[in-house]
DNA sequence: GTCAACCATTTTGTATACAAGATATCCATT
DNA sequence: AATGGATATCTTGTATACAAAATGGTTGAC
């Protein structure tokens, strides 16, 4: 991983970061992150600058520039959102999904039944972000679209982890067609609840994600 | 607005952008602005980054930084989200707010009428914000309460205009006194329900926006 | 022996110099 | 006259040099 050109430092750093490579509260040093990078601060700093924004990031002044993972309270606060956001882009998506859309997210549904049939977790989780991308689209609030789709990032690597929980493609799969039906039928209620409940954390779930937080190694430092 | 100091180059950029000192779709000189701040290049492009972060300003590869300033549209989305936001926020508290909380919100009721009774718009403004600050934190989910606040700080410069059209001060304060009182009761609907109606953009409210939107002369360039 | 102040070292913050890419101008050609 | 291309100029992107601040260690006093 050596970004020559400036633009995928802040792309690498942020897959150091959500990857565990940099550990929670690991101070960033300019000089060696540069050399390893084979650029010199400046680039490096701009990237510090945009992860802060992110919130990966936390900048203090003449200190540095410190790993910020979120904790087991930040990621239940952040499902807690995620849930929100996806069910109102539910509803809204209820009313305004075009024909177009329906066929896509039908589309998606096949792809992952095909990709858990074969218990290949990465091609489910591609399209799994797919279907949800879409949804977030079909919300006609271009807005609301990007703030789904930047948490959605941010907690992409704890899903993806989730997911490996046994059984929970099934359910997840068993979820997308419930979702789908409620919005091919315009059951503005229906998709919405499906959504929230799709996505919360609650039940059984906490527990996969806890025992998936654990084993992510990002709380070191905490 | 000369902040020698770099901490100071972002928010005083920020301010130039929501106060439409810098026009929609203007591409900033960084040479002419940092002669202006009195620092160098440098510490400019890092608050380019970070204002980019938020979507105030489009950051084109080789071609430099534009003002971003949303249309109508951007605006009814995301006072659309808002309303979602703050409806949750209060959702949240209606269950979790303390006696102490709900006594700060008491007061900031009290500040507001007497905001209102003088006519003290900015006043009234400072005191609205501090009620529905409260609201964010009460909702004991500081990761949605950090998202409401950036996005209500993104929204500010549009509601101030609103609140200056004749009537929607004391319709405002209306509005809070139901809304403390939902809280008071503890019902968690009601204080979704009452937030939400006191952020949508609907009825006559989408007039007064509209109208604040164009004297705004933020669309400048559109 | 402990604490505090001072100095050396390291690290961040900023300015400037330089490189690379983009735009605009001017000239040649059709 | 219009178009295409080459070049000059300007702007952004990056590296380096320098300044300021913080940290850590050492020394001296109590």
């Amino acid at each position: 991983m050596q970004p020559r050109r400036a633009d995928g430092v802040r792309e690498a750093l942020e897959q150091m970061i959500v990857t565990g490579e940099l550990t929670n509260g690991e101070r960033l040093d300019e000089t060696s992150l540069a050399e390893r990078f084979g650029c010199s601060r400046t680039p490096l700093r701009e990237a510090f600058q945009s992860l802060a924004a992110s919130g990966l990031l936390d900048l203090v002044p003449h200190r540095g520039a410190f790993v910020r993972h979120p904790g087991l309270t930040d990621m239940v606060e952040m499902f807690e959102v995620m849930a929100e956001l996806e069910a109102y882009c539910g509803r809204l998506a209820a009313r305004r999904v075009s024909a177009a859309d329906l066929a896509a997210l039908r589309e998606t549904v096949i792809a992952c039944e095909d990709a858990a049939a074969a218990s290949d977790h990465d091609r489910y989780y591609a399209e799994n972000e797919r279907f949800h991308h879409l949804i977030y689209a079909a919300s006609g609030n271009g807005f609301l679209a990007e703030q789904a789709r930047q948490l959605h990032r941010r907690l992409k690597p704890f899903r993806r982890l989730q997911l490996r929980v046994r059984g929970r493609l099934d359910q997840s799969l068993a979820e997308h067609r419930a979702i789908l039906a409620a919005l091919e039928a315009g059951d503005a209620n229906a998709v919405s609840e499906a959504l929230r409940g799709h996505i919360a954390v609650q039940g059984g779930k906490f527990n996969d994600l806890m025992a998936s937080y654990k084993s992510s190694h990002l709380n070191a430092g905490k």
